[in-house]
DNA sequence: ATAAACTATCACTACAAATGAATATTAGAG
DNA sequence: CTCTAATATTCATTTGTAGTGATAGTTTAT
C-alpha cells in the first residue's frame, strides 16, 4: 500500500469521481481508475460501489479513508520535520588549518549544508595556534587544528589521525632547506623536532604562505617539507614529488575539533562530529 | 516519500547496514543504496553519515526514523482494519427469482464476497411468492423478488426496475401459447393480466421449470413468453428471438430486496443495498 | 432522441526501479 | 603490515509497471 495510492483514493473519495481527481492530481482518468483498481486488488476489498457514473464508498472504503487521511497528514509532517532539523539558522564560524581546509573541508561543508540547509558556514584558515586563540576569544565556534592541544577552557575531540610524510623533488637535486608554513603551524614543530632529532642542525628553514606554494617550490627542488599524505596525494605536483615515510612518533599527527568549553553546544558542531568514523571521545584539557 | 522508501530506511537504520537490510527486504544491496539515496535526494537532507562501512543516523535521520516507524505501523493497521470490515462472519441466506438469479446475482455475490470475505452467501432460487414466505418464516435473510409486495412484516426496498419484453420466435410461425414459469412467479401475473387485457382469452398457458428452458421452447416457435429484457439479451437463443415492447403498465416490474421487519439488520444486506444505483428508500408495507 | 459527462478497458510507450557485475573502501586475521 | 573477507557504492543493462491516449460503454441532462 503506497502513499500515492492512498492519496489517489482519498482524492477520489472526496471529489466523488475519477475525473475530478485526475485533474487535481494532474494525470489522466484511466490512471486514476487503475490506481484504485490496484489498491482494491491489493486489499482484496471493494472500496467503491460503482453506481452509474458516481462512486460511493463501501464500508471498507470508509474505514480506509480514515487511515489514509492520517497517513497522508503524517507523511507531510515528517517531510516538514526532517527539513526543519536543518533549519538551525544563522551562521557557524569554523576555523581550519590550511592543510585540512584544502583536502577535508570541501566534503565536510557540503555534508553540513545538506544536513542544515539554512545554516551558513564561514570558514577561516589560519595556523593552529591562531585558531586556538580565536576559539578562546569566542571569535570562532569550532576549529580543526593539529594536536596535541592542552588548555583548560577547550574541548578537544580527535577526529582523525593525519600521516605526515617527508616530501622532496623527484629525480632532481634537492637543497637542504625545510620549506614550511609560517609560525604557528602545528606541523611546523613536528618538522623542527624531526630536524633536531636527526642532527640536521644547519638546515635552513624557509617560510611560505600557502600549501600549494610550498609544494610547488618543493617540486622544483628548492627544498623539502613535511605535510599530510592526503595533501600530497591530491596535489597537482604529485608526479614530480618523492614521498618518504617517517617514524610514527613524527608522522602521526592527530587532528582535533576544538570548541570552547563555555560556548553553547551547536547543532552544526554535533553534525560535523558525526561525520567522522572514529571520534575519540571529547576530553577537556587539564593544564 | 513512498512507504517502500521509509521501510527501507527504517530497516537500514535498525540493521545498521545496507547488506543486512537487503537480505531482510529480499533484494540486492545496490537497490537499497539507491533507495536511500533517492530518499535523501527527495528530502534534500543527509540521513546517514557514511563512516567507513557503517552507516549512522544524522540528526535529520533520527527525526525521520520516528515518523517512519509511526507511518509503517499505521499502514499495517490500516490494512488489517480494512480487511476486518469484511470479517462479518457466518452465513447470509439469500433468495432470488430465477430470472434475477441468472443475470444479476453473479456480480452481486462477487462484490459481496469481496466486501465480506468471511461471509458465506447461500442463494436459493424460487418464485417470488415462495421467497416471501421464506422471509416471513425467517428461513431467509433477504430476497430479491418482483414487486409489488405488500405485507406488514416486510421491509421492501426497490433496487431496480426490470423491463419485461414479449418474446417470440423470429422468422417462424409461433403457436398461440404463453410459456411461463410455474405458479408463484411475479412475472406470471403480469403476463396473465396482459393476456386478459388484450382479449386473448383462449391462449393456452404452459408451465416450465427453468428460464433457459422457456426461452429454448420459445425460440423454436412453441409459444411466446414475457421475461426481463436483460434475461433475453444474455440468452444464447438471442439470435433466434424477436422482442416486442409492451406498454409501461405491463413492462415495468420493480425488483425489491425484501427483509423481515423483525430480523436484526445484517451488514451483508446493507452492503448489497449499497451496490445499487437508485435504491428507493425502504418502505414498510401497511396492509 | 441526442448530446454531454463520466468511467472502464485496452494496447502501447516511457520511465523508473531492480539487477548484476565491477569498483572502492574498510575491518579483521594471519 | 599485508592480505583477505566483508561491505558500500557506482554503473550499465534489463525488467516491470505505471502512465498515456484512444475507445467503448454508461448514465445524466437537455
Amino acid at each position: 500500500m503506497e502513499l500515492i495510492s492512498l492519496i489517489t483514493f482519498k482524492t477520489v473519495a472526496e471529489q466523488g469521481g475519477v475525473l475530478a481527481a485526475s485533474k487535481l492530481l494532474h494525470t489522466v482518468q484511466s490512471n486514476i481508475t487503475a490506481r484504485i483498481k490496484r489498491l482494491e486488488e491489493e486489499l482484496d476489498t471493494a472500496l467503491f460501489y460503482r453506481k452509474g457514473r458516481k462512486l460511493e464508498l463501501t464500508p471498507a472504503g470508509t474505514t480506509l479513508l480514515e487511515y489514509a487521511s492520517k497517513l497522508i497528514q503524517l507523511e507531510q509532517q515528517a517531510g516538514i520535520a526532517v527539513k526543519q532539523v536543518g533549519e538551525s539558522t544563522g551562521e557557524i564560524r569554523l576555523g581550519s588549518m590550511e592543510s585540512f581546509a584544502a583536502v577535508r573541508m570541501p566534503g565536510l561543508i557540503q555534508s553540513l549544508r545538506k544536513a542544515h540547509p539554512k545554516l551558513l558556514p564561514r570558514v577561516k584558515t589560519e595556523t593552529s595556534g591562531a585558531l586556538i586563540q580565536d576559539i578562546l576569544d569566542y571569535r570562532l565556534d569550532g576549529a580543526f587544528v593539529g594536536g596535541p592541544v592542552e588548555h583548560k577552557d577547550l574541548i578537544c575531540r580527535q577526529v582523525l589521525m593525519e600521516e605526515l610524510v617527508l616530501v622532496s623533488a623527484k629525480d632532481i637535486p634537492v637543497s637542504d632547506s625545510l620549506i614550511m608554513f609560517r609560525e604557528g603551524c602545528a606541523y611546523r614543530e613536528r618538522a623542527l623536532r624531526w630536524l633536531r632529532d636527526n642532527g640536521r642542525i644547519d638546515t635552513e628553514v624557509m617560510n611560505m604562505g600557502t600549501q600549494e606554494g610550498i609544494l610547488g617550490c618543493v617540486a622544483v627542488g628548492l627544498g623539502f617539507t613535511l605535510v599530510p599524505r592526503k595533501v600530497v596525494e591530491e596535489s597537482k605536483y604529485i608526479d614530480d614529488l618523492n614521498l618518504e615515510l617517517l617514524a610514527p612518533e613524527y608522522s602521526q599527527v592527530p587532528t582535533l575539533l576544538v570548541t570552547h568549553k563555555d560556548a553553547a553546544s551547536m547543532a552544526g558542531i554535533e553534525t560535523l562530529l558525526g561525520m567522522f568514523k572514529d571520534v575519540i571521545p571529547e576530553w577537556e584539557s587539564a593544564a
